[in-house]
DNA sequence: AGCTGATCATAC
DNA sequence: GTATGATCAGCT
């Protein structure tokens, strides 16, 4: 087993991620003693997990990036044949309550995507998980204009969770991040700001970062 | 077929 | 419940 410790600078992150760049999820698997599993059904956040531990992300559930002290987020992209994301990115919970001071410039959006180490990986439903092989990292900043772009989705949302309309707002807000539920099943509930300015009761959500955002992404760094 | 809404595992 | 890691799966 090798499970090594968190890098000590952005460099030493990006060679460690380029270092399994080409492996399957079974050599890296195996080198960490971890079991693959044969489907995501029950094992969603496996890929994401296993990549943490390879790179030494400090685990846990805390509200800020895997590397704290570079100031970096870890993310795994699945890509489909065409290198193509196959999934939205989640990025963090969205605040539904005591959300007044909260602006773009100190939303935990902006600061979780300030700086993101982005690991492509074949996510072609036909590969069997085992076989699927490692991409080639990246370093990624938001640009002017994807910040810009964020910035407008993150201003949308909020304002409508701010008036209370959090129930009416759908995966179809926003140009290139969205609000979703974000629960462990339908029956989490969690407070929000009501109609009325009241309180009421509704599911958890997340903000999800489009299919759109991320193939913008990945076309700056691979065109 | 793709998307939106729902869900799974885990830590605390 | 909150928050991390995401993908599943029913519906349009």
């Amino acid at each position: 087993m090798n499970k090594p410790m968190p890098p000590d600078s952005e460099q030493a992150l990006l060679l460690r991620a380029e270092a399994i760049a080409g492996l399957s999820f079974k050599d890296l698997a195996d080198n960490l003693g971890v079991a693959v599993p044969s489907n995501f059904k029950r094992h969603k956040g496996w890929t994401g997990q296993l990549l943490e531990t390879a790179l030494g992300a400090t685990a846990g559930s805390k509200p800020q990036q895997d590397f704290v002290q570079l100031g970096i987020e870890l993310k795994s992209l699945p890509l489909n044949y065409a290198n193509t994301p196959i999934e939205t990115t989640y990025v963090c919970y969205a605040p539904l309550m005591k959300i007044a001071g909260l602006t773009w410039a100190n939303s935990n959006v902006k600061n979780k995507l300030q700086k993101v180490l982005w690991v492509p990986v074949q996510g072609e439903p036909e590969i069997p998980i085992a076989e699927r092989i490692i991409g080639t990292p990246f370093l990624w900043q938001a640009t002017a204009q994807q910040d810009a772009l964020l910035q407008q989705d993150w201003e949308e949302l909020m304002d409508l969770i701010a008036l209370g309309k959090v129930e009416t707002i759908t995966a179809r807000h926003g140009q290139m991040m969205q609000l979703r539920p974000k629960a462990a099943n339908g029956r989490a509930l969690t407070q929000a700001i009501g109609e009325d300015g009241n309180i009421i009761q509704t599911r958890p959500r997340g903000f999800y970062l489009r299919k759109e955002m991320t193939q913008m992404i990945l076309e700056q760094h691979f065109s």
